[in-house]
DNA sequence: TTGAAAGCGCTAACAC
DNA sequence: GTGTTAGCGCTTTCAA
């Protein structure tokens, strides 16, 4: 592997004069140049990213945290912040957390171990002031956990509103006994939603039955079993807040094998509005989120704060809307 | 930010002892030890892995390409491969590349740039040739894409097969009109299914009708578009065999919605058996594919090749299995 | 416009 | 068991 000094010495000029040619400098004559870009060429000289990461202490790459890479929302949205960093000059490096808290830990480890120019977290299971410790002053954002936090910039859907006023939509079309399928980790995001359901029958003076408890993943799978265990002897419910449009998919699909008629005897709402609500029958409704903007506003920040710019906490909060379809 | 120095400087040995207390070499005293962890604690001393990387020609990082993060067969996939590599502590750097062939260029010169050790390709428009000359001498393995190759290893699934079979399975069951989606761009892999798909006509003396082109996403939008489509004049086809699931789900509520009964008129077959597959009305009969076994057999090359071990070109096939459900 | 020299933080061969 | 030393490949001041 050729090294900028192999260069220098073919072309007969310094290193300098070498790294002045790669990174584009005025104030090189033509005729280095030249001579410089002919030996690049002859021995085709590429640059080691290496040197230059130790050099520049920096690496140009951003970490995402993600639960789960198979996972219809989150997976999307890596995706777009990947490609919105990739725009600026930034790479991703995904990291699932699988719902572990250890893996967190090992991942903010690696920030410090300056691998990582920033951290986005999607999805954590820690408060701020862990993850604050942990961290220490690199830069961190938060993206769509809606957590308290004072130091850390974040980013995240208006979840208690978009929870509320889908229950009163339900509550205002007749539905009485409302079930919320949550996660069985009580993050502030589900926090927010369970805040958002309980206000929504508190306006409307009405009793608040009960809460559904699920495991953290949010799948069909899980849509499919939570069904069997609901609608096989009575069921006492007539709408249902998924906490994910895959599993009101599950959910639907149960309901549709043990007989339960959708939307006449159910109601049932999902979340994020994926195009799977456009493949059961009836289509799925279910609650949007402005999550480009949320992005576009979240790398716009980050940009500005790996530039060293000092300015207070960011906070920002993005409405949802629902979106109404056949269930 | 203390460097190994400042360790070395408290606590009163050299840098390489407090290397060699980092690292967890042996051959190192007691009281050094000691010494250097106190020290450590007290300047809350972390190892810049840039110096590392250029010392040990190495960012332990591996990069995997994937045309698009919000793909419900890549995403798992790369998931997948994600947990293996940091199994055996390699991150991954997740590139998209969304179908387009600068994007893939950049990710190549990323490799050659050295801040990748591997690089894992799961999607490509480019030929072993185009691509071996670009990546040079650096550790690249095919996922997925039945490449021709001479130089680099190959994991990927029976396509061929897969098709072959359940064309056949359709032709036996009495259908005669099959229209086969395949994306535009014709890549190794969407080749080869035709070639299953032209073959399964042949042997049991049927007329091979058409096929239908696509653009490159199978996603269920597409399916519906594709589905007003076929669906919204007079529809030919008594069976259709899908690229991909969410395709398969969007044409199967396309027909519905033109009122084409599913399975009575038309046949519908999906590929890769996700669990979308269990929420379509009627449940979507799918080909199956050893993701998982192909995935395992993939890292253990990879890092087989890291080692530096000299092996003949691996090029390993996985067969499909078609699951019959209500389409 | 150019080159010399320093140094980013770390590891490892070698000598003791 | 430990320290000295060289060097991975690059960028950037500084002086010419």
């Amino acid at each position: 592997m050729a090294t900028i000094l192999d260069i220098a010495r073919l072309s007969g000029v310094s290193k300098s004069t070498v790294s002045r040619v790669i990174n584009n400098h005025p104030h090189v004559s033509e005729d280095s140049r030249t001579k410089v870009m002919e030996a690049i060429e002859k021995l085709s000289f590429v640059r080691n990213a290496r040197g230059v990461h130790l050099r520049t202490q920096s690496t140009k790459t951003i970490g995402v945290t993600i639960p789960d890479l198979d996972h219809p929302y989150f997976s999307p949205l890596v995706g777009m912040i990947a490609s919105k960093c990739r725009n600026v000059g930034y790479k991703i490096v995904v990291f699932q957390t699988f719902y572990s808290i250890e893996e967190e830990y090992e991942i903010y480890e690696k920030l410090t171990e300056n691998e990582l120019d920033a951290l986005i977290i999607t999805h954590t299971l820690l408060s701020e002031q862990e993850i604050k410790q942990r961290v220490r002053n690199n830069v961190v954002l938060i993206c769509n956990e809606p957590l308290q936090t004072r130091h850390l910039d974040v980013f995240s859907l208006d979840e208690r509103d978009a929870v509320y006023s889908s229950t009163q939509y339900l509550l205002k079309e007749g539905r009485n006994h409302l079930l919320m399928c949550m996660d069985e980790e009580i993050t502030p995001l589900q926090q927010q939603r369970w805040e958002g359901f309980k206000q929504a029958h508190l306006d409307l003076n009405k009793i608040c039955t009960i809460q559904q408890k699920v495991s953290g993943y949010a799948t069909i799978e899980e849509g499919l079993l939570l069904g069997d265990e609901i609608f096989s002897g009575q069921c006492n419910y007539d709408g249902i807040l998924a906490g994910s449009d895959f599993l009101a998919a599950g959910l639907l699909s149960s309901a549709k094998k043990h007989g339960v008629s959708v939307p006449k005897e159910l109601s049932i709402i999902g979340f994020d509005n994926h195009s799977i609500c456009l493949t059961t029958f009836p289509a799925l409704s279910s609650i949007k989120n402005q999550t480009e903007l949320m992005v576009k506003d979240l790398v716009s920040c980050l940009l500005d704060r790996l530039d060293g710019k000092e300015f207070a906490t960011v906070r920002k909060v993005y409405k949802g809307a629902l979106v109404i379809r056949g269930t």
